[in-house]
DNA sequence: CAATATTACGCGCCGCGTAAGGATC
DNA sequence: GATCCTTACGCGGCGCGTAATATTG
């Protein structure tokens, strides 16, 4: 018997209807059904009577109804009680420049609904610092792109991405289906700060002209900007929005980007760690849900 | 969180040492380490700090402590009084001659174990029926073998396992690595009784002579000896433990056949689903740790 | 025939085990 | 270096979804 058994048990009581207390669990019939068979089997005991117009309690559904109420109640408290006893209920989250929608979007959310007691606070960090924040001790956790030199950091990637390069849609290149950036000398390339991260600027960036002296950009914003208006090229993800006017070629001899949540090595507080599988799973369930949308619909 | 992990964070709480805990709980470190980790992640507290000598609950640990005990026992007040309002709290288990052992060694003890308000009777029956007292409603589930009219019955297959001819060991078959029924005439072979489900008889007999009036066998015991002292020939699994003097030679022409749970397949109670569940669950851990006993060992 | 509950089946997560690694006294 | 706790990795069960079936008014 466990509470999750529990508080479906509560809701099919409450509706007396397996369906509509589906709805409500946002879940489906059948395990639902299933649920409430294996909590009768783990009790030994028959909890509902079926009929075809829903379910109704029986003597011991109702007796088990009525406990199971205070016993949920009471594991509320528990969880309440700890998360007010325990120290420090404030996480800082990391976002380098483009990730942000995501964290704003559904895993921040996420996690509010599953730590409602934690203050959490978004830092937007810019192209200067690939981790977000994290070697500033700016933040506690950070979504932000591979590759940066992790050494004392934990990463967890979410998916990967291939890059191409941002060029005008007046540039030669704007047609190709793909480039390959060896082949592609001359090329005046917008530039990351100087005291950044040298693996992350690698990647980012060709070797620049010797007499190159183009200011860095700091955010997506400059950078779309100097391409737009200062015919320089720059290298993003390929799903990375883009204004009009600019266009994005794959370039096939770069390794693709991870889109990845990154934490200190060292003992990740219990908040990072729920951070880090929250932000997963939403992840997982946010891509499940576009692939359904895009095949499904009978 | 879940019931499970409070369960087994009362232990470690109380052994301050999860390598104990872990052996209370009958279980390894590491799923112990880790669901402490989860749970610390799901409350967004840290339980524990960790010492190379053992844990050592922390404050907001202390509380969730006190709070899990009484949340555990209030849980098992909430069985107790379901069951006890329940109606019926007796299962009569059906066992066919040979799988006794099985039933009574391992399975009723789990179910026992799982389930101690409930009175369990276990009924042998004989090779006569092979539906172990469903048929005839003496019991509420039933291990027997496989193939049997199975109409209104649910099956589930616990193990398949190839059958033999039992002969006397000075019988010119006991040397042969395996036999053809259709290729051995004129043996004289055990007989069920008469009124015997047919498929069941088809199975484990082949056609009487036409002058055979032999008395048919009700037990296993009856049908040994009729081999032994008569010179009869019987089919049998592989798996039946032989005594002195008969061997099993494998029979290639016939399918195996099926150790199985049955139960009425109209609205079984949540005790048979869960005697079946059970069951299917100790047999699997048996087999595991049988496999294990041959092969592992460092 | 409409509405409900149930079974069948495939997939992904999670819990558990074994084995290897790391930290701390 | 011994003794913890932790991570890595592979496997099996279970929860969930979709689709199909049974049952009942």
């Amino acid at each position: 018997m466990e509470l999750r058994a529990l508080r479906y048990f509560v809701a099919v009581a409450e509706e007396r209807h397996i369906g509509r207390a589906a709805d409500r669990l946002r879940m489906t019939q059948p395990p639902l059904s299933r649920a409430m068979h294996r909590l009768e089997a783990d009790l030994g005991a028959t909890l509902f009577d079926r009929t075809p117009a829903g379910v109704e309690l029986t003597e011991a559904g109702r007796i088990a109804y009525e406990d199971a109420r205070v016993l949920l109640e009471h594991a509320d408290r528990l969880e309440a009680r700890v998360r007010s006893t325990a120290g420090r209920s404030t996480l800082a989250v990391g976002s380098l420049a483009d990730t942000a929608e995501l964290v704003g979007g559904r895993i921040v959310p996420a996690f509010r609904e599953a730590h409602p007691h934690v203050a959490v606070r978004v830092h937007e960090s810019d192209l200067g610092d690939p981790s977000a924040g994290l070697r500033a001790g700016l933040v506690d956790v950070a979504l932000t792109r591979l590759p940066f030199t992790d050494t004392g950091l934990r990463t967890h990637v979410l998916r990967t991405e291939p890059v191409g390069i941002v060029v005008r849609d007046d540039d030669p290149l704007a047609g190709e289906s793909a480039v390959r950036l060896a082949e592609l000398p001359g090329r005046r390339w917008v530039r990351l700060p100087p005291d950044t991260d040298r693996v992350w600027t690698d990647y980012w960036t060709a070797p620049a002209l010797p007499d190159d002296h183009q200011t860095p950009v700091r955010t997506i914003q400059e950078c779309l900007q100097a391409v737009l208006w200062n015919g320089m090229s720059a290298l993003a993800p390929l799903d990375q929005v883009i204004p009009a006017g600019l266009v994005t070629v794959p370039v096939a001899d770069r390794p693709p980007s991870g889109l990845v949540l990154a934490w200190p090595a060292a003992g990740p507080s219990p908040l990072v760690r729920s951070f880090v599988r929250l932000a997963a799973a939403t992840y997982r369930r946010r891509e499940a849900r576009g692939h359904r949308g895009a095949v499904g619909r009978t």
